[in-house]
DNA sequence: GATGAATGAGCGTTCATTCAT
DNA sequence: GATGAATGAACGCTCATTCAT
C-alpha cells in the first residue's frame, strides 16, 4: 500500500539523516519533511504521527537486517559459524551506515517508553534468532548441555549492543568488524563452546 | 559546600521519587520541588541547571557503589570471588531499591547526548573496577593470557546490564539476584577461567 | 447552471448529514466529499469554497421553506391564520427533520461573521413574509393600529428561533408542533389582537 | 483566590476587547496576553486554558449583570415594572458596552458545543430571574392565570436577543434603549396584562 | 468533467529559568 | 538563604485548496 510509495523510504531515510546530524530532540517534523523534500503535511499522508515514523524506522531497518541475517545465517552449519556471522553483520551493517547506527544506538533510546516498548517488539525478532543458535548449539552438543538460553541470549546481546555503544561513544575511532573474532570467542568461551576443536583458522 | 547541606540530598532523592514514580518526562522541576518540600527557585540554589540534578544523581549514588564494592572486593581473593562479588551486589543494589534500578536503567537514558556523556564519565570508575578484576585474573592466571580486557569488560559489562534492564522490562517478575551465579559463570567461561577446577560450591 | 447538476444537491444533502452527525466544526470538506461520493476536488468544481457550500445550503433549503409558506399563507384570510400557520409550519418543519434543525439552529451558528451575514441575507425574505403579516393585521383593524412592525417581527422571529433552540437544546424531548397555538396566542397577544374575538376554536 | 490577582480581571477584560476588534477566530491566546500586557504563559497561571478564559468572562460579566438586576428589581412592586427594568437595564448594559455586546451576542456564539452549553448553564440564572417575574405577575393578577411560564420566558428572552443581535448587526445605527417602553408594551400584551390600567405614563 | 495526492500556513500550551521581594 | 509569580521560546498536527493527470 503506502509502503510502496518512494516517498515512504524517502522519509524514513530523511529522518535518519536528521537524527543521525542534530539528535533526537532536534528532529522537528518540518526539519524532516525539509530533508525529505516534500511538504510537512505530507508526512501525515505517510504515517501516523512523529511517533510513527520513528517506529517505521526501526521496523524497516532493523526488519530489513533480521532477514538478511536469517537467511545468510541458513547456509552456515554450525552454531559457531551461525553466531560469528551474526556478531560479523551486525558490526557490518553498522560500520557501513554510521548514521543509522547513531539513530538506533543513542538517538532512539531517548524516546520515551511506549516508543522503546514498541522497538523492543522489533528487537524480539532479533533475540529469537540469537535463541535459535543457541538451541541448535545445545542440541548438536556444541555448547554446554546445561547452558541457560535466555542468560546467555542476554549475554550475546549485551555484550554485541555494549561494544557498538562504545564505539560510538568512541566517535568511531577504530574499526567495529575487526573485533567480530575477539568477540566471537569470548562468547563462544561463555557458551561453553568446546573451545580448541571448532575454531579453526582465521578467526582465533 | 553546597553538597553538605541537607536540601542537596533532599532534592537528589525527590529526583528519584518523581523520575520513578512518574518518568523522566513527567519530571518537571516544579515536581521535585514540590516533592523535596522547597520553593522552584530554591533547587537553582543547589544545582546550576535541571541536567545538573540529575548528573548530581548519577554521581551520589553511582558513586556511593562503586566506593561500597571496591572495599567488599578488597576483601576476596580470586578474581573470580571478586568477579561474583561485582555481579551479585549489582543485581542486590538494583532489587532492593527498584526505583533507582527504574530511574538509572529506563529513565535518565531519555536524556539527551551530553547528559548521557557525563553519566558516561561517572560509569568510567565502574568499568575501571572491572578492569582491574580482568587485570588481576590474566596476571594470576585466573583467565586466558590472550584476553582483550577491553572486550572483556564490554562484555561483562553489557551482560550485566542487559539482564537487569530485561529484568525491568519484565516489570521485576522474578529474583534478579538469583541470576548472580549462573551469569558468573557464562562470564567466566567467556574470559577463559579454568572451568572445572576452581568454581566449588554455590558458584556453579 | 451548475446548480441544475445532481451533484449540487448531492453535495448540500451530504453537508448536512455530515454537520449533523458530527457538528460543525467536524465537517471537513473531504467528509463531506466523502458522504457525497465525490473527490475532494470535485467539490470546487460546484462551489467556490466551503463557505460557499454553507450558503447554499442554507439558500437552498431556507429558499425553498420560504416558498412554501409564501404560497401557504396566500390561502388564509387572516393575518392571525396567516401567522399561526407559518409558526405551525416552521415548527413542523425542523420537527421532520431534525438533522435541518440541528444544523441551521446550532451548528451553523459557529461560523464566522461573514458567513452569518449571508445567511442573515437569506433570513430577510423570512422576515419579509413576517412583515407582511404585520401590516395586513394592522391595515385590516387585527392589530393595534400603533403596532411597531420592525420590533413586532423581531418579537415574532425571537420567539419562534428561542423556542425552536431550547427545544434542540433539551434535545427534541418534547413535541414542538404541540406549542404552535399557545405561542400564536402569546404573540397575537404581543401584537395587540383584540384577543376574544378572532380566535375560535383549536387556537385558543 | 486568583480571582482576586488584577490580572485575572485585566486578561478578561483584554479577551473582551480582542473578540470585539479582531473576531472570535482572530483572537489567539498570544494576542489576548499582549493586549493584557502579560506573557503567554501568564495567560496558563490564572486559566485552565482558552476556553476557561471564554467561559470566565461570560461568568464575569453576565454574573454581575444578573446581580445587579436582582437587586434593582427588588425595589419594584409590579411585575410589570420589574419586567421593565429588566429589558431596560439589559439594553442599556450592552449600549454602554458594545465591545461586550459584540463579543456575547455574535462571537461568543461561534464557539463549539461545550463551550456553548457552558455559556447557557450561566444563562439559566437569567432565566430564573424572568421566571420569577412572570410567576409574581401570574400570582397577583397581572398577568394571564393560564400564562405558560416556560413559553412566555422564551419570548421574551428570544425578543430581547433578537432585538440585541438586531442592532449590533445593523452596526448600533439607532438607540437601543429607546426601545425599551414598546418592547416592554408587546411583551406585556402578550402576557396578557390588562393593558389599560398598569401603564402610566413614560411606559407607553 | 473528475480525481486525490500534495501543499503549507497557523496556534494552544508547557516548563526551565529568573529575579524582585 | 528562600520564595514563587512571571516569563516566552518552541513545535506537532490539521485541513481547505490546488493542479497535474
Amino acid at each position: 500500500m503506502k509502503k510502496s510509495r518512494p516517498k515512504y523510504m524517502q522519509i524514513i531515510d530523511a529522518a535518519v539523516t536528521v537524527i543521525a546530524e542534530n539528535g533526537y530532540h532536534q528532529a522537528q517534523v518540518s526539519r524532516i519533511a525539509r530533508e525529505a523534500g516534500v511538504a510537512d503535511g505530507t508526512i501525515y499522508l505517510y504515517f501516523k504521527n512523529k511517533e510513527d515514523i520513528l517506529i517505521s524506522l526501526f521496523e524497516e531497518k532493523m526488519g530489513t537486517f533480521i532477514e538478511k541475517i536469517d537467511s545468510m545465517i541458513a547456509g552456515k552449519e554450525t552454531a559457531a559459524e551461525k553466531l560469528l556471522l551474526l556478531i560479523d553483520s551486525h558490526f557490518r551493517m553498522l560500520s557501513d551506515n554510521r548514521g543509522l547506527a547513531v539513530v538506533t544506538q543513542l538517538e532512539l533510546r531517548q524516546s520515551n517508553k511506549e516508543l522503546r516498548q514498541k522497538i523492543n517488539e522489533v528487537l524480539k525478532g532479533y533475540l529469537k534468532v540469537i535463541d535459535h543458535i543457541l538451541l541448535e548449539g545445545k542440541q548438536n552438543g556444541e555448547f554446554s548441555e546445561t547452558l541457560d538460553i535466555r542468560l546467555a541470549r542476554q549475554m550475546i546481546f549485551g555484550t554485541i549492543d555494549e561494544t557498538v555503544t562504545t564505539w560510538i561513544m568512541n566517535e568511531h575511532k577504530y574499526d567495529l568488524a575487526a573485533l567480530s573474532a575477539t568477540i566471537h570467542n569470548l562468547l563462544l568461551n561463555g557458551c561453553g563452546a568446546h573451545a580448541a576443536r571448532p575454531s579453526i583458522g582465521k578467526i582465533e
